[in-house]
DNA sequence: TTAGATTGTCTCTTACAAGAGACGCATGTA
DNA sequence: TACATGCGTCTCTTGTAAGAGACAATCTAA
């Protein structure tokens, strides 16, 4: 959150608490609420973005005067609004790879029952682009735009596909290795899935976010050998080779549908 | 488009081509990008919202960074970006209304075959939020974001329910009032269509924005007596009182459905 | 070839926005 | 009653970003 300006792998140390651009400020506005995932007072969102009190209170107006803000119910609490959706829909509108993707992962969780994801790169990291959830009684949930470090995916493994290690280093922070129970994966276990993750055309994670689920992962090209995107399927962890198998050549056919030149 | 500061109502002439704020010229940018609906050269795009080259380099590349905006295929081009989408996401997700909407209006216009739209004010605009082709052969287009003036469209009538007239006044421009063919309405005949529209609970337009259509629309109230939005059906123009009747039933039933405490 | 248009980068100046902080007005609570 | 906490607005200063414009690199057309 406080790094948001991402690129800057270097601890490039900039706490020399200067004068900061309005425009970055707006961002960081806008990635907290992102994370905070709901309305949220002006008082707390200048702490949360560690902004003056004032700058704060000038920018959310102008924000919500423009319409990528709303005040929100209570009265004094802001989160996105109507014309970031309107903006939203105009990329999706734009992008062919998204809509249909979107429509495939809503049918593929329609047929099989399961969990099914779009996944991209966003800046550097991992985020579920569009979600459907399958029919199982227990909710694996995945909210969509969610952030996840690249190790603990399948995706995370096919969307570096292709990447230098450099690449692949420069993106994957040593927190990101460290999984949410504790483990820690080694850097060069995980460019070796990489690696075998793109000579199979697939990939399959087990247990890693979760103790109770596994992930079934392909790629999706928009030029031969760029993987942009990934579908994946997740599901209970005992799912039987068998069924695995017969999800994974599901997902390598509606990915192949989606993809471009491949 | 070149007013997009919108609320300046008086003819506030700032043609004193003085400096601008970053933030605004982002938010210039933005809605430029929404009305031409596809990706622009920067160069262009510095034409298209008056600025400074260079200013529009330093922004956009902000823009990109940031993925608000992306760099389209070609190279030069930029356009709408994954995280406008992931934040439009988090609109809808925060918003039961919209979020619910959405679905009425899909499943309005497959049980009904017509074009089924949902409409909000925007900053003092009629908008499509969502819309939902027919399945007509011809295709009534209807981008969903597209801004209308109020007195062209039946949702129109319902959206401006309960204002005085002086704020109807505020909202409504002389040029609003002139409909494509060139014929003009008068703002009393328009302002008595909206008290009308409030008593029946409904509302049908023939013919305003082209020859071909009839608009039929119902209220979806926030609270009680706060018109949040529309749902409405555009059908042709000659379609039976009979049909139009239970259309507008239907259309009433689900609205009422989503509102709340109405 | 030359001339013109366009694209991306860079430098330097100064107009102006970011920020500190005070103020008044609500709350809540001892 | 006094005291604290949070909200929204306002004023004033100064660091800095918006902008003008020069520059080299492409591309196109004549």
């Amino acid at each position: 959150m406080q790094d948001g300006n991402a690129l800057a792998v270097s601890a490039d140390e900039k706490t020399t608490a200067s004068r900061e651009k309005g425009l970055n400020r707006v961002l960081e506005i806008l990635d907290f609420l992102h994370t905070t995932q709901r309305a949220i007072g002006i008082g707390d969102l200048a702490k949360g973005v560690n902004a003056p009190r004032s700058t704060t209170y000038t920018l959310v107006r102008s924000l919500v005067d423009a319409g990528l803000l709303e005040m929100a119910g209570d009265g004094n609490r802001v989160y996105f609004g109507k014309k970031l959706y309107l903006y939203g829909m105009d990329y999706v509108r734009g992008n062919d790879l998204l809509r249909r993707g979107r429509q495939e992962v809503d049918h593929l969780s329609r047929e099989t029952g399961e969990t099914s994801e779009l996944c991209m790169l966003q800046s550097g990291r991992y985020t579920i682009v569009h979600s459907s959830p399958g029919t199982r009684p227990f909710r694996i949930s995945s909210a969509t735009g969610l952030q996840i470090p690249l190790p603990w995916t399948a995706s995370g493994r096919l969307l570096l596909a292709g990447l230098e290690r450099a690449e692949v280093e420069a993106m994957v922070s040593e927190d990101d290795l460290v999984l949410p129970d504790g483990r820690k994966l080694r850097l060069d276990d995980f460019i070796a899935d990489i690696a075998e993750a793109r000579i199979t055309g697939y990939c399959v994670t087990s247990g890693l976010v979760d103790a109770y689920t596994k992930c079934l992962a392909v790629p999706v090209f928009s030029a031969p050998g760029k993987v942009e995107a990934t579908m994946c399927l997740v599901v209970p962890i005992d799912t039987s080779d068998e069924r695995t198998g017969s999800l994974i050549g599901l997902l390598r056919d509606r990915a192949t549908r989606l993809s471009i030149g491949a």
